[in-house]
DNA sequence: CCTCCAGTACGAATTAAGTCGAACTAATAC
DNA sequence: GTATTAGTTCGACTTAATTCGTACTGGAGG
């Protein structure tokens, strides 16, 4: 835990300043009904959910989670995610990392994430 | 629970036998990105939200919710929630009355209608 | 410089969802 | 029987969301 220096910028645990986050709204404006909007997609749960469980490492950029889709429905889905204030993503270089805005939702949506990460797609109901 | 009798078919607290429920998903097929689809609109939100927190009442017919769409519009969302089985919905003679499915909410995805109740329409914040 | 790579931006095609009028059904009252 | 009433069904229209190809941007490495 002493071990601070300026040489070494670690890739997966950025030093203190961090990228500025890109535009999002603020947590007194998420809206209910748009966050709800965005979860009801099979593929943004997926990717939301697998946040919230494999969030020991840090931020994950867009190629992390293996969805074999082009990436411009990746943007458009990771932009839907954002603008409804669930995710947070920010510029490490070329790759854009994103992460759930686990803190904001708890207090406007206690209980919410609990679901996502509790959810299973259809394909592997047991 | 011995005062049955088949003489007066009270209008609001209806006898043991209710009409059966009109067509809808079994508890164990309720998907949480359907639930949340049919929870995205606002006018549906304050369906559900007011069958929460008026229900001391008992279900309630399609018009009491005093909504100012015109009828085919009001059946098409209440048809929407029966299937994503949030609403169970009921015919006594010529009207359809709703109610919550509370139960079955609770037990697959809890705490998310607690989320509905506290929902508050753009239109009054602040 | 040029190349590679992660991701965006734009735009077009498709698909899904919402809106609502008009005609209809079925129960109740007369 | 007729009239009324609560709600459906159909179909057409409008609007929004999704999908994705192609072109582009901007940083890192040679």
């Amino acid at each position: 835990m002493g071990m601070s220096t300026s040489t070494a910028p670690a890739p997966d645990v950025p030093p203190a300043e961090l990228p500025p986050p890109l535009p999002e709204p603020a947590r007194e404006e998420l809206r209910l009904e748009v966050v709800l909007g965005a979860l009801s997609d099979p593929l943004r749960l997926t990717i939301v959910r697998k946040l919230l469980l494999e969030r020991e490492s840090y931020d994950h950029p867009c190629g992390w989670f293996g969805l074999d889709r082009p990436k411009s429905s990746l943007t458009h889905h990771f932009k839907a995610l954002r603008d409804a204030g669930i995710l947070r993503q920010r510029q490490y270089g070329l790759e854009r990392r994103s992460r759930v805005r686990t803190e904001d939702l708890d207090a406007r949506f206690p209980g919410l994430l609990d679901l996502v990460a509790a959810w299973k797609p259809v394909s592997d109901r047991g």
